[in-house]
DNA sequence: CTGGGGCTTCCCATCGTTGGAAGGTCAAGA
DNA sequence: TCTTGACCTTCCAACGATGGGAAGCCCCAG
């Protein structure tokens, strides 16, 4: 099947699917005799793995070593486990900052009339040292 | 001053703070005769507002709109507190992405042995919708 | 054989920040 | 006064992941 295909079915965007071949997260697929780029079932299942990945966050280099594990049977599981486990303490930092974040902007806002009148402790908040 | 004293007072990057200029963040710095920019302490005080702001996660669309609020006596404070619970909002959606994955993802990894050998529920799980 | 839709490659934009290169300015020391 | 070296200037490019568009080629249906 051609690239338009392969998208439809892996939900993958043709232009993101020829991204992710440029950068070698996906192996260079086969070219039909125009030159078009044509994949199988096995391929589009790739491209969905990918995305799958994508969505748990994971970085396209990350995602580029789990699709080799993937596809590599002899595989050690307790690779994958500490690529998964190292991505979920880089989710868990940065939730923290994040909250952080939120739960200093609550807080000033709080103090915030949030009328007419220009006084602001949020403003003043950001003007001095936190 | 120059702008080497004013990025080590606030704190912002020297680099930075040029292109925050050239993006209108903050007003164009006064020249000397050289050329050079030369900042006031004032000018240092912004800078460390955008840096505290910045640090709070807002974007810099976001911050320029802070900092002329800021420069604004006549503001409305409940311009700042709308845009300021606007942010928070965005704030706790990106944690519930975050945390949502995280939670997947430890939910897997719980499931995976961690050993020599090749079974892996983590990868099962990105192979197959989740 | 022509039209139009799919495909190709290449460049540009986003967002915030950082890096380098090539060159001008300034202040201190010989 | 001249030199040195730190500091400054502008411009160009990169990161990571994605999207948009242009110019041009390929392929199938009518």
């Amino acid at each position: 099947m051609n690239i338009g295909e392969a998208a439809a079915r892996s939900g993958v965007n043709a232009k993101l699917i020829r991204h992710y071949e440029s950068i070698g997260v996906i192996p260079k697929a086969a070219r039909s005799g125009g030159g078009y780029r044509t994949y199988t079932d096995n391929d589009v299942h790739t491209l969905a793995f990918v995305k799958r990945a994508r969505g748990l966050g994971f970085s396209m280099k990350e995602i580029k070593k789990l699709v080799s594990l993937w596809r590599n049977k002899s595989r050690a599981s307790a690779d994958v486990k500490a690529l998964a486990l190292r991505h979920v303490q880089e989710l868990e930092k940065k939730i923290a900052e994040l909250d952080a974040m939120a739960k200093t902007l609550r807080h000033l806002a709080r103090a915030c009339h949030g009328d007419g009148r220009p006084d602001c402790p949020i403003l003043e908040g950001l003007s001095r040292p936190l």
